[in-house]
RNA sequence: GGCCUCAUGGUCAAGCGGUUAAGACGUCGCCCUCUCACGGCGAAAACAGGGGUUCGAGUCCCCUUGGGGCUACCA
């Protein structure tokens, strides 16, 4: 049988990376298997619908490069793909459920049901209308009494079942309580409706949450009453902001647009978010999506919560920054360069490889070059280092003589400066280290540079680095 | 509270009865070097605790402790 698997957010705010990494343990396993990858949106609850959040599943997924063979937007031959239009269906399988006993109505009120709370304040259903006859109940249905439909849960038993992370998993039904399927509204509650869609999309792998752990008996017990066959279950560990917390919405953190916003590159996202959970046989981190498809298996999922480390993640940023070519970097970079104080002002081709291996995430590049446009009045001291022997007695002679030799030069490209700054040392007996380190501090002014002296010369261009020589000169003659 | 579940360095994790208990991030040190990075080399750092089972336990069982989840007309 055809593997098919499905994501399944309900829209009720950003993608956040725990959805976001559901979505690609779906994703890996419908592909790795030769099966399909469903988009379903679950949108039952009116109440806490967002909008636009719809839109940013599409988007998030393609970003993330997660493609879904069917969904709301793609279309297919299981839709709709969004609950809130499949009423009907819900309905039919409800009233099919009745009959079969595995459901019935209520027509509690919320007053009785204030009623059964316990000293925790927990509501356990008592099964109140399940004794009412086949006449009180269309009589109450015909007068317009609201209602909604309740799964009827044996008294005694247990439900088993086997979870492909989690192993076997047993509830006694006596734990479990008859949860609402059919809403005074008339739209299903999750429980309801996962169920049936999943059959009716012949979901083969149900995969998502291990909040979920506990209550699959419950879904199992609609899958037999239907006579449905059960999906295997793939119940996955949370991911953690600490030790305590979970990586959730509601802590507003951990939105996958805002990642991509600060700089993050959308395929390293997705790669780390794999690793949070999975482990592929031969440990590799960085993988591309095909890569991650090939290796996948569910032998390789942890059972236990991981906490999300947003410094490794950082970490394998950089390193997909740095595996780009000088093009590509440029191409990412090109916006976060123009945003900085360097503007268009000067090349930013020549610029952009500074900060290739110098920044993890893109939105660090401002502040790295800033310091291009800060020329101004500094300290000498920054002339003075213990091993290249330099000092700023040294940097007097010396940045004139630099002057001298780049005014002489007129093509401004990195190989023609750096051997006429390393002639300039020979000839006058310098170390090319102590010519070099002199003229970069004489270009910029600054202890630390993203790049050396024939790095910053070329960006500024012969103007302004000898505008800049001849400021130094003059600060040194003091 | 009840039920389900998890537990290897600071973090992600390999391990699936016999290992000097991998690897990665981070940290620290050294090398390279015109500064900062990159790169290279190296170091410190873990089986939550207690009982069993076994010739032998990080690996299996039980308890304790700690964490997470469920206990909604949310998913």
């Amino acid at each position: 049988m055809k593997v098919r698997t499905r994501f399944a957010p309900s829209p009720t705010g950003f993608m956040h990376l725990g959805g976001m990494r559901t979505a690609l343990y779906c994703y890996l396993y419908a592909r790795k298997n030769g099966g399909d990858f469903i988009l379903r949106i679950e949108d039952t609850d009116q109440e806490r619908f967002v909008e636009g959040a719809t839109e940013v599943i599409y988007s998030s997924l393609k970003e993330g490069g997660m493609t879904y063979d069917e969904g709301p937007d793609v279309g297919g031959n299981y839709g709709p793909y969004i609950q809130s239009q499949r009423k009907e269906i819900y309905q039919k399988y409800a009233k099919e459920l009745i009959e079969k006993g595995g459901a019935y109505y209520c027509f509690c009120t919320k007053e009785r049901l204030e009623t059964l709370k316990d000293d925790l304040g927990n509501t356990r259903y008592d099964k109140h209308c399940l004794n009412l006859s086949k006449e009180e109940i269309e009589q109450k249905l015909r007068d317009g009494v609201p209602y909604v439909i309740r799964q009827n849960i044996p008294k005694v038993g247990v439900g088993t079942y086997e979870d492909a992370v989690y192993g076997t998993i047993s509830v006694d039904f006596s734990e479990l309580e008859d949860n609402i399927l059919i809403k005074t509204d008339g739209l299903p509650t999750y429980n309801f409706a996962n169920v049936i869609d999943d059959h009716l999309m012949g979901i083969t792998h149900v995969i998502r949450g291990s909040e979920y752990l506990s209550s699959t008996p419950k879904y199992n017990l609609m899958y037999d009453a239907f006579g449905w066959e059960r999906p295997c279950y793939i119940h996955l560990p949370p991911i953690m902001k600490d030790a305590t917390r979970k990586l959730s919405k509601r802590y507003g953190d951990a939105n996958f647009d805002d990642f991509v916003k600060k700089g993050y590159l959308p395929q390293a996202i997705v790669n780390y978010i794999a690793l949070l959970g999975w482990c592929p046989k031969d440990n590799s981190e960085k993988m591309t999506m095909d890569e991650m498809i090939e290796k996948f298996s569910l032998d390789g999922v942890s059972k236990s919560p991981a906490i999300f480390d947003d410094v490794k993640l950082r970490w394998l940023n950089g390193e997909y920054l740095k595996a780009m070519t000088d093009e590509e970097f440029y191409n990412v970079a090109k916006p976060y360069i123009e945003a900085s104080k360097v503007g268009t002002k000067y090349d930013n081709r020549l610029i952009a490889p500074l900060l290739k291996t110098r920044v993890e995430i893109l939105s660090e590049i401002p502040d790295k070059i800033n310091f291009l446009e800060e020329f101004e009045e500094y300290s000498l001291d920054l002339y003075y280092h213990k091993k290249m022997k330099t000092d700023k007695e040294m940097a007097k002679v010396v940045v004139p003589l630099i002057y001298k030799t780049l005014e002489s030069i007129d093509t401004f490209d990195h190989d023609t400066i750096y051997t006429s700054l390393s002639n300039c040392a020979q000839e006058n007996g310098y170390k090319s280290g102590q010519v070099l380190g002199i003229a970069r501090v004489a270009l910029s002014g600054k202890e630390v540079t993203p790049g050396g002296s024939v790095e910053l010369a070329q960006i500024l261009g012969k103007q302004e680095s000898l505008r800049r020589l001849q400021f130094s000169m003059d600060l040194l003659n003091k």
